[in-house]
DNA sequence: GTTCAAAGTGTCATAGGATGACAGATGTCG
DNA sequence: CGACATCTGTCATCCTATGACACTTTGAAC
């Protein structure tokens, strides 16, 4: 997940490949994936070598390494799809919205189509992600890592949206990390207090966290009761 | 940084240690954490290895994970040293302020505090981390799980204090979630745009990415020019 | 079709992070 | 001092990741 990445998470959407060694390729990075997840699922993210997920595609593990910078690379395709989907969605918001507005629509519809299976992964992967990342603390760094990264992409949208030049402009950058901490506290609340919210999904919790950020936040601190 | 950390930062405050063997301890602990410093503040992160930092204290490489479960984990001990001073700082204020102003004193105070080296460490470690973090992107991976993680235990102080149940409510997870974010989105600006923002402190921008928060970022976009 | 360059792959080699096992050294306490 | 716990070094091993080189496939130019 350092330097030099090969080419991390092109996957574009469908485009029509045109030669023979370019669908080859294609097939090859796509049964890797899912031998991945397949083995994920099964054995966990650590637990899972990548030698046994180039095995499984009948690939020496010096050519997963041509296709996927790293291992968490494999497993976070998808986080790198949905970010390109919240891109998008958030350019083809009305532009007389509010940036927040628009953000909290983009992410809230992004997570529903997720959560729907509509985007290009199906809705069992979405779940196994959240899954491996309560067990696994390396995968857990690298969605937060991509994320981050991310971010300065998402920032640049948000300045460009809202009119104004991102260095010495805080806000575009506050609005940015909302998105990503509207996120986190939703997915915070569900993992770790799972049987209390029952099946309160993601997508609601998020619509209720941006909810409460445009709020203001302003709540008073609770009397001691002693 | 994954399943078993030996004692990962246990570092607490200045406790007189009793016999000889607990002193050594100590004194190689701190003794590994300087070297690795020495080390990472000449050659970066990356390029230096466990056991260059293990000879430079003349143990063995394996001694190094006995203090420390990682590579990131001893770069990460001034983190830990923050949060635990944060937990502290948030708790220290007084019960009457609303939460979210609460915290937005704790952290700008702990920032301008760590900006003049009055916590455990000096300040050119402080300086010296938001560079590592700027080349290495597995030190940015572990600093960002390490908050992640520590956000579980924020959200309990913040529910504590506002006298409510974390499981079911949402919005101390979103204050906890907004400590992080306004960090970030201030770290943010001051990395990428260096130069345009000169010299302002990472804690006044943190203190103005929580102005911005507590306004409720409610910004028009800009209209269309064209 | 033949030829040639480019791209993809396998094999081998290597570095570095991290962990388990075990024996020896070093403290601690009675 | 002697018994015991703890710390440490050595060795062995696994896994991730990368570089180097040779071989094969593919696509394109002639």
């Amino acid at each position: 997940m350092s330097a030099t990445a090969p080419e991390a998470h092109p996957a574009g959407p469908e485009t029509q490949p045109q030669g023979r060694r370019e669908r080859k390729k294609q097939r090859t990075r796509e049964a890797l994936i899912d031998a991945a997840f397949d083995l994920f699922a099964e054995k966990g993210f650590d637990a899972t070598t990548v030698e046994e997920i180039a095995d499984a595609v009948d690939v020496s593990s010096r050519t997963f390494f041509r296709y996927f910078a790293s291992k968490e690379d494999v497993a976070l395709t998808f986080q790198e799809e949905q970010f390109q989907a919240l891109l998008n969605a958030l350019t083809a918001r009305p532009p007389d919205e509010p940036v927040i507005t628009a953000m909290r629509r983009a992410v809230v519809g992004i997570m529903e189509a997720a959560e729907r299976g509509e985007l290009g992964f199906a809705t069992e992967r979405f779940d196994c992600m959240m899954t491996l990342m309560q067990d696994s603390t390396t995968l857990l760094a690298g969605s937060l890592e991509h994320a981050q990264k991310k971010q300065a992409t998402l920032t640049r949208v948000v300045a460009d949206r809202m009119g104004v030049d991102p260095a010495g402009d805080l806000r575009p950058h506050v609005v940015a990390a909302t998105a990503n901490c509207a996120f986190r506290a939703a997915a915070d609340m569900i993992q770790e207090y799972r049987e209390a919210c029952g099946d309160v999904s993601l997508a609601e919790a998020a619509d209720q966290a941006f909810a409460i950020i445009e709020g203001g936040l302003n709540f008073p601190s609770a009397p001691r009761p002693e």
